[in-house]
RNA sequence: GCCGCUGUGGUGAAAUUGGUAUACACGCAACACUCAAAAUGUUGAGGGGGAAACCCCGUGUCGGUUCGAGUCCGACCAGCGGCACCA
């Protein structure tokens, strides 16, 4: 009798019908009760493998998010068979403006918003049956948690990595906070779209471009994608110029002016400022109309403030009246405000010449005489070039024909003679500068780590003099001072907790919601017992994932019920054995993190905020290497069947716990895992859907199969497909190329099909190569044939090289053209297999009249005839 | 503008790294089973020509290197990503 079933399961006489609920939920409460995922207490071979954690939205999951967590689920499990010890962790990062504004959306505060959200996220993730070892979760928000990441941060503090600052930073309007550079996308809030304004405000900073050099070598230490080593390359913005010193007529005043493309220095004839340098007002002392210039860079200023800081077509300026005496013999250059000067790189100070865009349409609109030494090798440009017509800015292939050193020579080929000739000559010296901007760590916002940090005003005098110093008011180089008045919350105070307030909702007015709570701000001095207040600014959402990693390595000490880290807080160092220092077994045992895979829209932001802080905790020998994340991937987006992005704002949001439901984990693992190449951004199509849950069913019907009995004739393809179907499957784990690896074991289970009987052995060891890809069929399979221990704790198989056979068929080429398929036989030498192969009838065809120039043979493979 | 990545059937994509282009899967068509459908199985399929054997063309475009190029080199075109008034 047949039975109409949903239109995708099948149904079999004489076999029970794969069910993929029963078989989930069965083996999840096994896993679980076994717990079989557990960490190894003292890892031997170890290998850490992590996923971005996620910050806990009010959506829940979509069906793209899980395809990062199935891809380490399936290394993790392959590894395991292979005798690693795994660590496998996953937690929350639940600070931050996306959960604060969730929570003010629906009226929640965001500590009870960020537990209802946990327990969705973690709900649907459970059910995909993934080997995370739950009891190392951690979450940021937890005051056991951030009490070290304010500690991280009081460290840095002490050591003059934080300051505070009162320059213009962005300013998202309708966030209401202050925001880093790596917050914006082409001059807008990265997470609303507001365009951003420039505020002067006071802020914490962290001075992540001491680091910036290293960032930028250690790159080359890593197993990353070159696309996203690429954009922090891009981000970080090395760039090697020199600095020349220029003194201004009738001034005591030197200047500094930076150039990178400094090849051409002996066309500079004039100088610009940025309007908004602070040098400005000093050099225009003494200028009769300086109230005029003034107020024109002001406006300056202003314009391009109002147009989101990106380029403005017009180039603007005015001249200043004042003049350099050129170190490098071009005479007095006038020295003129201009709108692209940019205060905040290099010098803010730029020698001009005709060999640069902006410099050669400001010269032109304003009538600056301009004299060029660069030409390219076309005469009849270089004419052009010389008449002021075009601007000719190619300091590669360019001619120079001043400094009458390097007349005639081309000037990318001199770039370091005319670097010894500045620095001979004392003309210039090197400089090299960052596009990286030091790190605005602080927000006017609720939802984060508080900084633990305290302002005395009787502990600010004694720092200005000199004897009330503490050491880090001092910076340990210049001996300046540094963050006076700004006291830190002892470690034993860790952590400073978020208090609990009505209106969490940003002031807009730059002070954080937490200003307003006396009872936070005021405290006395830990230092020396005077009224104090609180800084109540938090930190940024970046902060608590910038350590995580380590985090979960800590959490061996402690079960589940004892919360993360629930131990003393003293300092970094093991004086009292209490410190961060008290870790550093587990960090070593774990870290680095040896397989790491998240979006590559962090590519600019958390992998970078991470590595410094992995580099500093390193510099203070609590980590043992340069470097957090040896190996990353990133994960291809799953786009919507519309081809635009997954977002409930489109309303294309495909739900995974229905698709579960429906096909079954193991089915939505196989295909997300089948879709394509890892990395590739791929549309969903539930249609496609079918075929990965076709291959688990037949793998299902197989086992009716299967015999103990020892099979008489052992047949040698199967033999030499299986044990290259192991070979592969694993290797293209390891690469991360699980589409091909499933297409092969696709394959194989085409050809087990065919067979009338199959042996135990390989059906096993077939169960075994799935098992990543698909555990619950697998592990239901595998005791079907009578296993009692878990498949998951079984040992990868192994595959004998010996036993690949080699194909028998060459293909025959005639001139490069396949005509022919020629069967070998075992044994044959190349002499036979020419004469056998000049004697064909296809071959003879083609030769037939023709002289045979030559005959390459290559093993196994092709021989080609040419003619 | 600069830098990086990618371009292969109707679709997602393979290709041992210079050696039989289109594996595997979806979809499609025909057939088998069925009263019928579903499910499953078998077969077919890059385009063009031909009754057929077979032939010509074919991996974004145009050139080059090579016995042989999807793969290497040069120029260009398109898409995606990063940076961008960065001197």
């Amino acid at each position: 009798m047949n039975k109409l079933r949903s239109n995708y399961a099948i149904f079999y006489y004489g076999m029970k019908e794969y069910n993929h609920k029963k078989i989930e939920s069965k083996w999840k409460k096994v896993w679980d009760k076994k717990k079989i995922f557990k960490t190894d207490a003292s890892p031997k071979e170890k290998c850490y493998v992590l996923d971005m954690f996620p910050y806990p939205s009010g959506d829940g999951l979509h069906v793209g998010h899980p395809k990062g967590y199935i891809a380490t689920d399936v290394y993790s499990r392959y590894k395991k068979a292979k005798g690693f010890s795994i660590l496998h962790p996953m937690g929350w990062d639940a600070f931050g403006l996306p959960a604060e504004n969730f929570a003010i959306k629906n009226k929640i505060h965001p500590e009870i918003a960020v537990k209802k959200n946990v327990n969705t996220f973690k709900k649907q993730l459970e059910v995909l049956g993934f080997n995370y070892d739950w009891n190392r979760e951690i979450n940021t928000t937890d005051p056991e948690y951030y009490k070290w990441t304010q500690l991280i941060f009081l460290e840095m503090f002490k050591r003059g990595l934080a300051y505070e600052s009162f320059e213009p930073i962005n300013w998202c309007p309708s966030c209401k906070t202050g925001l880093a550079n790596e917050d914006l996308e082409d001059g807008k809030c990265e997470r609303c779209g507001s365009v951003i304004e420039k505020k002067p405000m006071r802020q914490w900073v962290l001075k992540i471009t001491d680091y910036a050099e290293r960032l930028l070598e250690d790159l080359n230490l890593l197993n990353w994608s070159d696309s996203i080593k690429e954009s922090q390359r891009n981000w970080i913005g090395k760039s090697e110029g020199m600095i020349f010193t220029s003194p201004i007529k009738g001034t005591d005043i030197k200047i500094e002016t930076f150039s990178a493309h400094f090849e051409a220095f002996a066309a500079d004839t004039f100088v610009v400022i940025a309007p908004d340098h602070p040098l400005l007002p000093k050099l225009l002392e003494g200028i009769p109309n300086k109230k005029e210039i003034l107020d024109f860079s002001a406006r300056l200023v202003k314009n391009r403030s109002e147009a989101g800081f990106k380029e403005q077509k017009e180039v603007e300026g005015i001249f200043t009246g004042r003049y350099t005496i050129d170190p490098v013999e071009n005479g007095e250059l006038p020295i003129w405000v201009a709108s692209y000067a940019l205060a905040d790189y290099g010098t803010g100070i730029v020698k001009c010449s005709a060999h640069d865009e902006r410099d050669f349409k400001f010269a032109k609109k304003y009538k600056i005489p301009l004299k060029p030494v660069l030409f390219p090798a076309d005469s009849v440009l270089a004419e052009k070039v010389r008449n002021l017509e075009i601007c000719f800015t190619d300091m590669k292939s360019g001619v120079l024909k001043n400094p009458k050193e390097f007349d005639g020579k081309v000037a990318g080929n001199i770039r370091n003679e005319i670097i010894k000739y500045l620095e001979k000559n004392k003309l210039a010296k090197r400089k090299t500068t960052y596009k990286l901007r030091d790190w605005v760590f602080s927000r006017q916002r609720y939802w984060g780590e508080p900084i633990p940090l305290v302002f005395c005003v009787q502990c600010k005098k004694r720092a200005e003099t000199q004897e009330g110093r503490i050491e880090y008011h001092k910076n340990f180089n210049t001996g300046e001072l540094l963050n006076p008045g700004w006291i830190a919350i002892p470690d034993e105070d860790l952590p400073v907790k978020l208090p609990k307030v009505k209106s969490y909702e940003p002031s807009g007015t730059g002070e954080s919601p937490l200003a307003n709570i006396a009872s936070f701000v005021n405290i006395k001095c830990p230092k020396c017992g005077g009224k104090a207040q609180r800084e109540t600014n938090t930190m940024p959402q970046w902060a608590g994932s910038s350590w995580y990693y380590a985090a979960y390595a800590m959490k061996s000490k402690t079960t589940r019920s004892t919360g993360l880290l629930s131990t003393p807080v003293n300092g970094l160092k093991a004086k009292t054995e209490k410190g961060l220092e008290q870790f550093k077994s587990a960090f070593e045992s774990w870290l680095p993190v040896d397989m790491y895979i998240g979006g590559a829209e962090h590519a600019t932001r958390h992998l970078i905020y991470a590595r410094f802080w992995h580099k500093f905790l390193y510099d203070m020998k609590i980590f043992a290497t340069k470097e957090p994340f040896m190996r990353f991937k990133n994960v291809g987006l799953i786009m919507a069947p519309d081809g635009r992005k997954m977002s409930k704002r489109f309303g294309n949001v495909i739900n995974p716990d229905e698709i579960v439901a429906t096909w079954g984990a193991d089915t939505l693992r196989v295909y997300e895992m089948f879709m394509g190449p890892f990395e590739n951004a791929i549309a969903w199509d539930t249609q496609n859907m079918i075929g990965s849950r076709r291959f688990l069913e037949k793998i299902w019907r197989l086992q009716e199969k299967v015999t103990n009995k020892k099979l008489e004739v052992i047949n040698s393809d199967l033999q030499s497909l299986l044990h290259q179907t192991i070979k592969k499957v694993g290797e293209d784990i390891e690469n991360f190329n699980f589409n091909t690896a499933i297409s092969s074991l696709m394959i194989l289970a085409g050809a087990l099909e065919n067979q009338e009987k199959i042996s135990k052995e390989i059906y096993e060891t077939v169960l075994q190569l799935i098992s990543p890809f698909a555990p619950h069929i697998t592990e239901e399979l595998w005791a079907n044939l009578g296993n009692k221990k878990s498949i998951y704790l079984s040992p990868w198989p192994m595959f004998d090289s010996q036993k690949i056979k080699q194909s028998s068929k060459l293909a025959i080429q005639i001139n490069g053209k396949t005509r022919d398929i020629f069967e070998m036989e075992s044994e044959m030498s190349e002499k036979d297999i020419k004469e056998k192969i000049l004697d064909l009838p296809s071959v003879k065809k083609w030769i037939e009249g023709k002289e045979v120039k030559r005959i390459i043979y290559v093993k196994g493979k092709i021989l080609n005839i040419v003619l």
